[in-house]
DNA sequence: TTTCAAATCGAAAACGTTTTCGAAAACACC
DNA sequence: GGTGTTTTCGAAAACGTTTTCGATTTGAAA
């Protein structure tokens, strides 16, 4: 019931608590008789140390904090599941906060994690957040902060991401080289970085193929809860540039939308109109017809992102100065049914 | 840089500690003039309270733990999204663990919650476990436990559960009432109670309407990380019960293989053999033809736990005496396209 | 002015560890 | 038996709060 604590196996034994505690902890100025007696003691009374009490004195709580927008999608599902392995492989348990895309919670959540003295933060950013003031400051009171995926350039800490520019080059350059000539982009909303970057890639991409880029051809779709959005963006498009070849989405969830508009439209994928995803999400095998797309290494991601962070959090400990790293993971597009005639 | 403690402001202010913390917290021992120039300073000083020692005063660190088969599930993502939106509310942090279905790791994660000292724990179980001991164990050390979903009938303790067997009972009852007369059944492994109530409900169902229970269309599906399972179980039962015209499936996952196969075998879905699924997981609207399933409100059942364990949580702190509950969630059949000629 | 109650404050113990530093004990050597 | 070294142990402070309980001050009533 009551739980064991130093003192117990202290005065059981009639020996003092420094004595034990050094004991346990492997500290050579007992001798191996009383080390032997207090671990079998400890053994016997099933001794657990108080974890709170030891996070007050050695002042780290062997726990980090994670803040990401959203839990249901399979990209941040599949990083979640990184996170967790890399860090209980090295001993640290995890907070998980959801931003829900909100830039106010995500400040609020920041803050109760440096309260509640986790040892240091992995976040993804709101799709809101353009002011970074909160995480730099995290940064400033010596917590560590590792951005993943959805990061901002301006803010000097390590960050694992993809290269969402060079993705969606590559992406594009591969529609053009199967021979597609008007290729149209669903585009996220403007602030995130992603959706910046990969409409930057779209467009260089174009330019690079000597195809002129024209504005017209971009659809923003800012929803990312459900694939309404492309649904209805893929029809608005057929009405008002019913001449385009292929649509590059920046999305899977946008391109799901998009290629259930057309099979019930009676529009044929790839035929009419090729569709190219993003992300490689579960879902994308289960279409039909199946979506070519970028495969994004989310659970590589969680696994980079824990191990930059916890090198960091013991750098500081051990008052070794910091490095920030950048690791860009590569990606590789994965073709199916949805480009290929 | 260094954090302001309460002896800052105490001598920034000529008084004590005591009168500090008391001011802080309310105390009506303290004259309204100090309490104002106590909270005045602490808002110039920044002050925030240390947890960690609060948490070791007070013997409560306002965290719980949640143990996860497996997060890369919508329904696990849904229930997550619950819980975090629900212990957000009550002003708890929520520490994840996954056990990845395996009994050892779940038992190994739920000391680690103990010994981090969380204010109590919800579970889901792994598919392997069959001994409780580990959850009643926590349970007499006050350490209270909820179940949720995956549960063991034996543990004494609150639950938040879906009617699995009535569930499954009124899919096959709908599926008989369409008209359907030979009715398979891909069941998962035999462990978990989820599995065998399905399957109960299956059995019930089809004798309750007079239909012979025959164990060779029961195939079993004990993979569930992706639908191959099904896709191959699909195979295999058109070829050596080619007669059949339903399929019950014990989850989506293995409907979208089930369908899968029929599509790339020729064989129309709900034409020659309907499909009906469960959990109402996002892809279910993805395929085609669409899926019709069992809507298993996770998100819901995610709140409930969190609600439950709190509740008891508090309970336990004030001394009041604990009632165990069970909550039973409804359920609802969601028809599409999949079961309805 | 005296007396008593109410208002206001602070000293100190407590939560359970870790770690420094000094003291005692054991041992070695002459 | 004295000296010096090594082994082994424990007292006490520290981490930052909360809370009990007693002390002091203030104000009111007489």
């Amino acid at each position: 019931m009551n739980d064991t604590k130093l003192i117990d196996i202290a005065s059981a034994l009639g020996i003092s608590v420094t004595t034990v505690s050094k004991a346990l902890k492997g500290y050579t100025d007992i001798s191996k008789a009383t080390r032997a007696r207090v671990i079998e003691m400890a053994e016997t009374m099933n001794y657990i140390p108080n974890s709170v009490a030891v996070n007050l004195r050695t002042n780290e709580t062997k726990t980090i904090g994670v803040i990401i927008p959203a839990t249901v999608h399979h990209f941040f599902s599949s990083v979640l599941n990184g996170i967790l392995e890399e860090a209980e492989k090295r001993g640290y348990l995890v907070i998980i906060l959801q931003s829900n895309e909100k830039y106010e919670l995500e400040k609020k959540q920041l803050a109760l994690l440096i309260q509640k003295r986790v040892d240091g933060v992995l976040m993804s950013l709101s799709n809101e957040t353009d002011d970074f003031t909160h995480i730099n400051e995290a940064i400033r009171k010596n917590t560590p902060v590792v951005l993943f995926d959805k990061i901002a350039k301006r803010v000097d800490c390590s960050k694992v991401v993809i290269n969402d520019a060079k993705a969606a080059y590559d992406a594009v350059t591969y529609l053009i080289n199967k021979g597609f000539k008007k290729i149209a982009h669903f585009r996220g909303s403007y602030v995130p970085q992603n959706s910046i970057d990969r409409f930057l890639g779209y467009k260089r991409a174009l330019e690079a193929h000597g195809i002129e880029y024209d504005s017209k051809l971009v659809y923003v779709c800012d929803n990312n809860t459900d694939f309404e959005d492309g649904y209805e963006n893929a029809q608005k498009i057929m009405t008002e540039n019913p001449d385009i070849d292929a649509i590059f989405a920046i999305t899977d969830l946008v391109a799901i939308g998009i290629i259930k508009y057309f099979n019930e439209a009676g529009i044929k994928t790839p035929e009419q109109v090729a569709v190219f995803g993003f992300s490689n999400w579960f879902m994308s095998t289960v279409i039909s017809p199946k979506l070519t797309t970028i495969d994004q290494p989310g659970f590589e991601m969680g696994h980079q992102a824990v191990s930059l962070l916890i090198d960091e959090i013991v750098d500081i400990k051990e008052h070794r100065p910091v490095t920030h790293q950048i690791i860009e993971l590569p990606t590789r597009i994965i073709e199916r049914e949805s480009t290929v005639k």
